[in-house]
DNA sequence: GCCAAATGGTTAGGCAGGCTAATTGTATGC
DNA sequence: GCATACAATTAGCCTGCCTAACCATTTGGC
């Protein structure tokens, strides 16, 4: 009933959508920080990773990546650290105040959806809630990534 | 049992995690459309509009969806005719040749994450679809948003 | 031990999107 | 007829995104 291409069809109609609403939001917190580098910190609060790791999963290129970091540590948002046994190696981590700021962000961002959700009924949110987990399965957030 | 801020939670889970892989699938395609222009054209597809409610409904400010559509006519994709009863505004439409690039990348996007989602079950097919349709009754995607 | 290759990041240069503030051109209302 | 409001553009700045080139470190052959 269900096939990939409808349902491919759906994520393209739907997932623009929400990020742009997400996007705007984010912006009219004063925040100054952008979605990209929202990603990157929800990334870093999880675990601390090398800026290859954070690349790869963000599917941009090493270069971007360390333009990004650059500016959160710029902003004390983010500490960067040679791992001792791999000099090449930067290991990434949120700042205690990187976490606050990101803390802050998340809880006004996520009031701000609550609040768009509320019309759906107890019915429509747990269907939204399922597919969202369903879709996890292919499309993994960064929390469902671990170390090896 | 599904309360609004979980959803929301899942949401701000979830929706960047897609779009980062949509992102790079556009990028990985020579595509030169980068995710802003493919949702103007998106949205263009389904009416001609002027540039306050591309903007509006984008969440972007009037000079980015200006400067975004700027781009969009020097390649030969959309075309800007003022309006003959109100001549400060501008009437946008796709061209042909856009209209057909609007249509060769969707095919291509769709069916890329069409493949990602071939691992999912029938019924976690079904449980996305239902998830994302009701998700559209709160985020409403541009093919839902119509004429006064 | 030494020098070449491989690996992790950064720098440089360019394009596009995002913003605010200021400007142009057109309608409208007093 | 002129001030005001409104649609869109321009200018200037920041950030993300890319590729190509470069530096620093590690690894591996000889």
């Amino acid at each position: 009933m269900a096939d990939t291409t409808l349902v491919a069809t759906e994520i393209i109609r739907t997932i623009p959508a929400v990020m742009r609403l997400v996007a705007a939001e984010l912006r009219k917190q004063q925040s100054q920080l952008v979605p990209a580098q929202l990603g990157v910190m929800g990334a870093l609060a999880e675990r601390s990773c090398n800026l290859s790791e954070l690349a790869e999963f963000s599917g941009v290129s090493l270069p971007t990546m360390s333009g990004t970091v650059s500016h959160l540590v710029a902003q004390g948002l983010v500490k960067r650290t040679r791992a001792p046994h791999d000099r090449r190696m930067i290991m990434l981590e949120l700042t205690p105040d990187g976490r606050a700021q990101l803390d802050h962000l998340g809880y006004h961002i996520i009031g701000h959806i609550a609040t768009l959700l509320a019309p759906l009924s107890d019915t429509d949110l747990t269907t939204v809630q399922n597919g969202l987990v369903t879709l996890q399965k292919v499309f993994p957030p960064w929390e469902s990534i671990k170390r090896d």
